[in-house]
RNA sequence: GCGGAUGUGGCGGAACUGGUAGACGCGCUAGAUUUAGGAUCUAGUGAGCUUUGCUCGUGGAGGUUCGAGUCCUCUCAUCCGCACCA
């Protein structure tokens, strides 16, 4: 073996191996247990970043060490292509998207090659190619046809910059996730996936999850928005019109002393018209589209509104109070109207006080420390002013019998509102799959016939379009048939979100080659949900959720039995660099691919596992790269002496039976960590063993030959899962053979334990001494130990206490 | 405001069911080697002190215990997510 560790050498041999060997290419049908490991596919931005090289080390980690193990792995690797900065550079170079995607494909894919990653390459798949999007279109027209996808005119969320709709879950702070301009509100007739009809099995599936960390689950919880209450309906006194309102506090209803409508409510109109003071209600209104959907929405905003003059009956006290227009009520969450309980609500609080409206208490704390005439008391209490209802303790208590009396008087029920919305999935963009409909004077909203499938995207010559989809501009593409009635009909011109793309790639992958159907059924049934899945945790509500509905969907429509696409989720943390979140427009950028020619893979790959707990956020720091670098120089060095060891057929010398020792406890170590996804640790006990393989070196220059075998034989399999290259190039070096047809090493019991420690001698629970005793010993003869050493007498001990193979404590 | 998490040397971080705090690595100091630098090797490296040893020390304050980074109560700080959700 050569005495220097050529890393570059050794990479580029073993990267050639993998990309041509069987190793990784997954028969779904063996008899062997699956493991479905699977990172989240990237956007081909052209060239890895820190983030991907963490994901998919973790993932290569995984999948290596599962292979050792016996399991049949599935790690395929694809590209989420369709989006918006192939479409943008198109805009600026004229380059069309397509090519530009392709090309950043390729760069990337040889670069995660270059990290030495297995993957099954015969599965790849690729969001924009036409034998993937066509099955997104077919997958959208089941969805369309079982009334789960739908066209309807609503208020959306407008990005001026991106020049599209955005859906709830891509506006962050009231602005566009991807480019930061503030959104605006706009109405348009817009695609959604009816997301909201899940709600309520999205949130109990998270119960049921397998291992998916504790935060995620509860953005996702947070997002869905669950809350349990009441419905009744108001009527507007006077005249026909009625509305309903939502509430969690119907114990507070006797102290309703308004009602609030939102300015987008669809009475709004007639309202007004109702009113004695229209024109202010129409200024109030004028000013309120002029404010921004942030602006409105901001909580430090104070509110405003104005009254009706019109009156509502409170429909448990008959008492009329005034209706009022506000915009703290928000026309998509509940009902878009509110009973308004000042003294138990601080927001009806804050604005009863600013516009002077009576403040009714009807909950009384038991210490009395709360006054209303000062804030608001939202705690719990007991019942008064409230009629036949008075002492009863609310919320729970008083709340049922409330709600009981609407539901005997026939005014309202229970009832349970969810925050989250359907998922808007229209774009108004080029780069992204065409939504495969067909719009007919006669025959109305038709879907493109299944053989007609794809729907191919036009090739355009300009990508913008200031009102309304690029896709419009190409009359070939618009003008078409009615799939019913043959005659003259346009298509839809907007395209999909990419979240629909990545909803259902994981499904592909099992059968990527399809041609007849999205994958066959039995594959899904069997291989799904995806045993580990690693991704980066700014996908926590959209992708996931997303996923998780879609598999929720196509299971009612037959396609799989399945509930959940994920079992066990993983998210690794960030990798930031001067403190910040690395970013091209801050120019903070760490390359990996230099520290593939300085350092190698294997090294970076050591390193990115090294320097923290993975699930932390992490700061990138060069100097840690030069430790692991070192390790493996050290770990080759080690290697080249042990192999070059003189054969010996001498019995067990005592430094044998020690570094025996230590492999045994670092094989069960390592296999600890790696199950718990501690890499760090498992990092650093490879580093431990290698210490003491030096050491172990120094002593004398022969070996047992069997020994010889086991030490590298454990020693490179251990190694192996997080820096495969040069595992693989010495252990093929010394044994002939391939390293990853190996079986994951076991322990053996009997060897783990060391036969002396250090006892520690404790004086009123503070260490006073230490001394290297057998282990196993019992208390008297410690006692005795701690008497001839070190004069101790256990005669006036209050009381001694006595751990074995650990310490003694004496209390005095 | 609500929810989730995290606080340990100069730095990244270890510490199994309460049992030697600081493993492993970076950095730093000294020495060896080298024409020099780099690389490598050896030793040291929580703080303080009256340095054979003692005291303090895991964000802070209490508590339980023979013994607390770990358990309990309160509190402070930072990060992340959601945010007028009725």
């Amino acid at each position: 073996m050569n005495n220097q560790f050529e890393y570059k050498k050794i990479e580029k041999k073993w990267q050639d191996h993998w990309e041509n060997s069987e190793t990784v290419k997954c028969d779904l049908e063996s008899d062997k247990p699956k493991f479905y490991n699977l990172c989240m596919y990237p956007y081909p931005s052209g060239d890895l970043h820190m983030g991907h090289i963490r994901n998919y080390t973790i993932g290569d980690v995984i999948t290596r060490y599962k292979q050792m193990n016996g399991f049949n792995v599935l790690s395929p690797m694809g590209w989420d292509s369709f989006g918006l900065p192939a479409e943008n550079a198109a805009i600026k170079t004229g380059i069309h998207p397509r090519e530009f995607t392709e090309e950043r494909i390729a760069n990337m894919k040889s670069q995660i090659i270059r990290l030495g990653s297995l993957y099954d390459w015969d599965r790849e798949v690729a969001a924009h190619s036409i034998d993937y999007y066509k099955w997104t279109q077919y997958l959208f027209i089941k969805l369309f046809e079982n009334n789960l996808a739908y066209k309807e005119d609503a208020p959306v969320n407008w990005c001026n910059s991106c020049r599209t709709v955005l859906a709830n879950e891509q506006v962050i702070e009231g602005s566009c996730e991807r480019c930061d301009t503030a959104v605006e509100p706009k109405n348009l007739n817009q695609w959604f996936l009816k997301i909201s009809e899940y709600s309520e099995e999205l949130l109990e599936g998270l119960d049921e999850i397998g291992d998916w960390p504790e935060n995620v689950k509860t953005m996702q919880r947070n997002w869905i928005g669950k809350s349990e209450g009441s419905q009744f309906e108001l009527n507007i006194i006077g005249t026909d019109l009625t509305f309903d309102v939502f509430t969690t506090r119907p114990d507070t209803l006797f102290g309703m002393t308004f009602a609030v409508i939102s300015p987008e409510h669809e009475l709004i109109n007639q309202i007004m018209e109702q009113s004695d003071k229209k024109d202010e209600i129409q200024n109030y209104l004028d000013s309120i589209v002029n404010k921004s959907e942030f602006e409105r929405m901001s909580i430090t905003k104070e509110k405003t509104g104005v009254d009706t003059t019109l009156k509502v009956t409170n429909p448990i006290t008959n008492v009329e109070v005034p209706l009022w227009i506000a915009d703290y009520v928000l026309v998509n969450y509940g009902t878009g109207a509110i009973m308004a309980v000042p003294a138990h609500d601080e927001r009806d609080y804050e604005f009863a006080k600013k516009y002077n409206i009576e403040i009714r208490q009807v909950i009384i704390d038991k210490e009395k420390t709360i006054n209303v005439d000062n804030e608001a008391f939202t705690g719990n209490g007991v019942l008064i002013n409230s009629g036949d209802f008075n002492e009863l303790n609310s919320h729970e208590e008083a709340s049922k019998k409330i709600n009981d009396f609407l539901v005997k008087n026939k005014i309202g029920d229970e009832k349970t509102t969810y925050r989250l919305r359907d998922w808007l999935i229209s774009r108004q963009r080029y780069w992204g799959c065409p939504i495969p409909l067909i719009n007919c004077d006669d025959c109305g909203l038709l879907p493109e016939k299944y053989e007609n499938l794809p729907v191919l995207l036009p090739e355009i010559k300009d990508y913008i379009n200031t009102d309304g989809s690029p896709l419009s501009k190409s009359k070939d593409f618009v003008e078409t048939d009615c799939p019913k009635c043959s005659k003259k009909a346009l298509r839809e011109t907007d395209t999909m979100d990419t979240f629909v793309d990545s909803s259902w790639y994981y499904m592909r992958f099992l059968d990527p080659k399809n041609d007849n159907e999205p994958f066959e059924s039995d594959f899904i049934n069997e291989w799904l949900p995806v045993d580990q899945y690693i991704g980066g945790v700014e996908h926590a509500i959209l992708h996931l959720l997303y996923s998780r509905f879609f598999v929720r969907a196509l299971r009612d429509l037959g396609f799989m039995k399945i509930d959940e696409p994920f079992h066990n989720l993983f998210s690794q943390g960030m990798i930031n660099f001067g403190g910040a979140k690395m970013s091209k427009s801050k120019g903070n950028i760490v390359d990996p691919e230099s520290y593939f020619a300085t350092h190698g893979a294997d090294a970076l790959r050591l390193y990115i596992l090294f320097m923290a707990p993975p699930s932390d956020g992490v700061e990138w720091n060069d100097g840690g790269i030069e430790g692991t670098k070192r390790f493996l120089n050290k770990f080759w060095d080690n290697m080249v002496k042990i192999i070059d060891q003189k054969d010996t057929s001498d019995t067990f010398k005592s430094n044998d039976e020690e570094i025996e020792r230590k492999i045994n406890q670092t094989i069960k170590s390592i296999t600890q960590h790696l199950e718990k996804f501690e890499f760090n640790t498992a990092v650093s006990d490879l580093m431990k063993l290698n210490n003491d393989l030096s050491d172990y070196l120094k002593e004398d220059n022969t070996i047992q030959i069997d020994l010889k075998d086991s030490i590298l034989r454990n020693i490179l399999i251990l190694l192996y899962p997080m820096s495969p290259h040069i595992a693989s190039e010495i252990f093929q070096d010394y044994f002939d053979r391939d390293i990853s047809q190996e079986k994951w090493p076991t322990f053996d019991e009997t060897k783990l334990e060391n036969p002396v420690y250090e006892l520690v001698i404790q004086i009123n629970g503070k260490k006073r001494h230490a001394l290297i005793v057998n282990t196993g010993i019992e208390e008297d003869e410690v006692k005795e130990i701690c008497t001839t050493n070190f004069d101790i007498d256990f005669s006036n001990a209050k009381k001694v206490i006595f751990i074995k193979d650990k310490l003694i404590n004496i209390v005095q």
